[in-house]
DNA sequence: TCATTTATGATAGTATTACTATTATATTTG
DNA sequence: CAAATATAATAGTAATACTATCATAAATGA
């Protein structure tokens, strides 16, 4: 993947920045190192200050790309999304029967995420464990309907649209396409997170993901699709 | 229920306090005058400065009762889930079938809660916004493991243990009853704060509360019992 | 009932956060 | 090489998240 895409990358709207960090190396740096400081100390405690510190600039540089750390969160989160619905574009290519797409759509979506190194200065391995514990922060806020106005959750609505959207052509009749994708995706990163902090609320069963196992096999279920497919 | 339970009142794990709200006038202003603003301006821009203003106290008194805002978070989420479950229990007295046992948990679980009035400081259709919009922001932190060391978020895994136990009743193979759950209230909460904000993540169906009747399909489906029930 | 404990109020103070503004110095570009 | 642009350095502000101190009010109990 990385020789054939070397130069490939991703769009977000780029209403989330002021100055695109993907234009320079210090915005880059920007991105990479917000990932490693979010991930290490969590999103509360993370500051541009802190930022700069670690990437010896300027707190006021850090200002000149995202208006506030919200901003970046919605950045990563955004890339993170666009990332997602590559990821399903490339995986689910030349698979005709649509219960075969939605399986390895569903795997994509709920799988761990592991290093793949496509991107530079993104580390997907970080990048999944930040969606998972802070991405609800980027919405669940007094701003949603503001940001939600200037198109911060497109790549996320455009997601949950085209996997519903294989959803209907397995059973056109089914009455909650976005609703069974929306809860699997936010539920498969609660459990996983779940899973590593609050034990009891999850199943753990040895020598397979439940989770994915588990997001399979409600969603053929629900939809009233045959399970397992063969 | 006023009149019968009066004098009812729920338990909190008592670290979440430096001292019991529910034990002066004061405290219980607190609590109530809290979950107004905390609905009001959002978790980020509530702080006890503004409360201590609101209720015409002090900042200082707030903070002989809570050592910060988080830990008030989490008492409001303790006393929510400590209520879920005692809602529950009544709910399903006297209901020999698991079957419907099951299907009413999952209603009160998922259900849009509304002012019921038994507990003169506590608006419970304001803290279910609360909960619904706020709640991920007392566990999705760095200090998660410690708080749950503590206790604070044993009542939540009671009540998902305690559901679980009816699917379990209902199907003894069913191998993931609490992801099922847990994923189902927290799915539902999101969904509700969805239909609100990001609606095309969500399946609005005209004269039905999509919501609960997904909740429970999905349920039912997943665990391979009958439904509808009858 | 009066002394004592306990709760609350008023005020002040600190370190940190989340920015903005200004000016100087590099770096890039035409 | 001049002009534009990006970055760095420094300083400053209002607000936040507390802590400390002291005064006063209310409750309690001997």
């Amino acid at each position: 993947m990385q020789d054939l895409f070397t130069s490939f990358s991703l769009q977000v709207n780029n209403r989330v920045y002021i100055k695109n960090p993907e234009s320079s190396a210090l915005g880059r740096k920007i991105v990479e190192s917000s990932i490693n400081l979010i991930d290490e100390v969590g999103f509360e405690a993370f500051t541009f200050r802190k930022l700069g510190l670690e990437i010896h600039s300027n707190e006021a540089s850090i200002y000149r790309y995202f208006e506030s750390k919200y901003k970046l969160l919605l950045y990563l989160t955004s890339w993170y999304w666009s990332w997602m619905e590559y990821r399903i574009a490339f995986g689910l290519a030349n698979i005709p029967a649509p219960e075969e797409r939605l399986e390895k759509a569903i795997k994509l979506l709920t799988e761990n995420i592991e290093l793949d190194g496509s991107f530079e200065h993104i580390n997907e391995y970080k990048l999944n464990k930040i969606v998972i514990a802070e991405s609800s922060k980027s919405y669940m806020t007094k701003e949603v309907d503001q940001n939600n106005k200037e198109g911060f959750f497109a790549g996320y609505k455009q997601l949950v649209g085209r996997v519903s959207d294989i959803i209907l052509e397995i059973n056109p009749t089914y009455k909650y396409p976005h609703m069974l994708i929306s809860t699997l995706i936010e539920g498969a990163h609660h459990q996983r997170f779940f899973a590593q902090h609050l034990p009891r609320l999850t199943d753990a069963v040895n020598g397979e993901d439940a989770i994915i196992e588990f997001s399979k096999e409600v969603t053929f279920k629900a939809i009233g699709a045959k399970w397992p497919i063969k």
